[in-house]
DNA sequence: GCAAAAGTGTTCCATGTACACCCATGT
DNA sequence: ACATGGGTGTACATGGAACACTTTTGC
């Protein structure tokens, strides 16, 4: 039987948040076409691996995380024809959240990572290569949703947060101001959390952040972390994931309709 | 610059209501592999479609529906290597939902068509050719939570409906009953609908559904059209989807966790 | 002591739920 | 007349929003 060839391509919106800033991984493209601009990190489908594969590969070459210390989950499939002037290609878009980032660094063809806040984005004051922009508002619009019916909000944590970091977590993504003793019920009793072993609590080298996340970047010395290990006011109690994973609120978290 | 070639596909789940219950649209597969299993509708992408129109196309030719008679949207991309032995494919899923649908028609390679409850799907007692279980799986949990926060549900009637017929479809697909009285409320405050003009609702061969819609399946007599154009009772005011295409709901229609 | 943040209590109000009840029509 | 389903009124429960207040620590 005949068909049409296709290349299909794997794009991951990595998103962070820095600087208490809801923030995109983006990489100057070092080849044509649309050299020098912005594009999602991603590239081809080997013969002989599954799209989540695929992505979590490319992840893996692009930021040099260790496997595993993201979360990722397919947003859709975009095949437009006119879509990449080379060739005939569908890329499936997926989105992941890390909870930090080491240094940004170019592999391969890509000349150069760059954090980009989200917002630039939104106001269209950056265009980004291929239908880039396209995905980049689709997966925004679902990490946005998402925070309100799973708890996808802990993938922007270290494994162990106190209450105030996941709060700002939500505010920084919504852009909306959440009431803390309200917050702190949420967390308390909508049994996606537990609180983190005693031992863990005390212990600051078990409950630091893996390796790779604890490195600041030099040139923003004032990151989220700093916000949730206040010097001034009570010690915080630390929070765990239930069972590791994110999955669905038994009731969503609601925010008011016309945040950013 | 090389690349893998892949094979890239549509695939369709088509829902729709008959006899009160809750079916999707099956082709028996009339060649290899799994000939004569059941299968859902699709077929390869052409080389200058868009993956929408590639689905609506396949939509079209399978049903011979009217184009625009239904409500279409992405689902996901399946890519196991594995999931296709003739060659490296991927396929894009798409759910879609129409009022009725006339006698079914086999088209193509396609031995035959036919609705099958999803019932009998969900239940494990039917297994379908390639990965297509996992797909409609998928395809049945967005619809059912779709009905939650957008208007599809007006998707399974004709244009202009009643109340008790919208109703009907939430309790089909949530398999819940849903109180009258307050449905009646959500129909008339959501803004999501608004009265059909007078005359529409006076006219009955204008309010009347499409004509490839009237025609009732000759064994099933008792179509949801009967329910919601009861003889008895007070004459049902109709209602249509305010601006044409569903969309979000200000506020989410809640169902209760434990239904089917 | 004072500032800052954790965490709790409490009130108020919007919304959902249950159910009684009235209304309009066909048989 | 009365059965049937459309449609409304209403009382109660629930859950979220706002905010006062207490607690604990660093400076």
């Amino acid at each position: 039987m005949d068909y049409p060839p296709f290349a299909v391509t794997v794009d991951i919106a990595l998103f962070t948040i820095q600087d208490e800033t809801f923030k995109i991984l983006l990489i100057e493209r070092g080849g044509d076409p649309y050299r020098g601009d912005l594009a999602l990190p991603g590239g081809f489908v080997l013969p002989d691996e599954d799209l989540d594969m695929a992505a979590a590969r490319e992840l893996e070459e692009e930021t040099g995380l260790a496997d595993g210390a993201w979360h990722l989950e397919q947003l859709a499939a975009y095949g437009d024809p006119a879509r990449d002037p080379r060739m005939r290609t569908v890329t499936v878009a997926f989105w992941a959240i890390t909870a930090d980032l080491p240094r940004p660094r170019g592999g391969g063809d890509a000349a150069a990572a760059h954090l980009v806040p989200v917002a630039r984005i939104e106001s269209g004051g950056l265009r980004l290569a291929f239908d880039h922009n396209r995905i980049v508002d689709d997966a925004v619009k679902e990490v946005r949703s998402g925070l309100e019916t799973t708890t996808i909000a802990a993938q922007f944590c270290p494994p162990a947060f106190t209450v105030a970091r996941l709060r700002k977590v939500y505010e920084t993504i919504w852009n909306t101001p959440l009431d803390p003793g309200n917050f702190q019920r949420f967390v308390r009793d909508s049994g996606a959390f537990t609180p983190a072993a005693a031992a863990e609590r005390m212990d600051p080298v078990k409950a630091a952040a893996p390796s790779f996340l604890s490195e600041p970047s030099d040139d923003h010395p004032e990151t989220l972390e700093a916000a949730g290990q206040s010097r001034r006011g009570r010690p915080a109690s630390r929070w765990v994931l239930r069972e590791g994973g994110p999955r669905l609120l038994a009731r969503p978290l609601r925010r008011k309709a016309g945040d950013a």
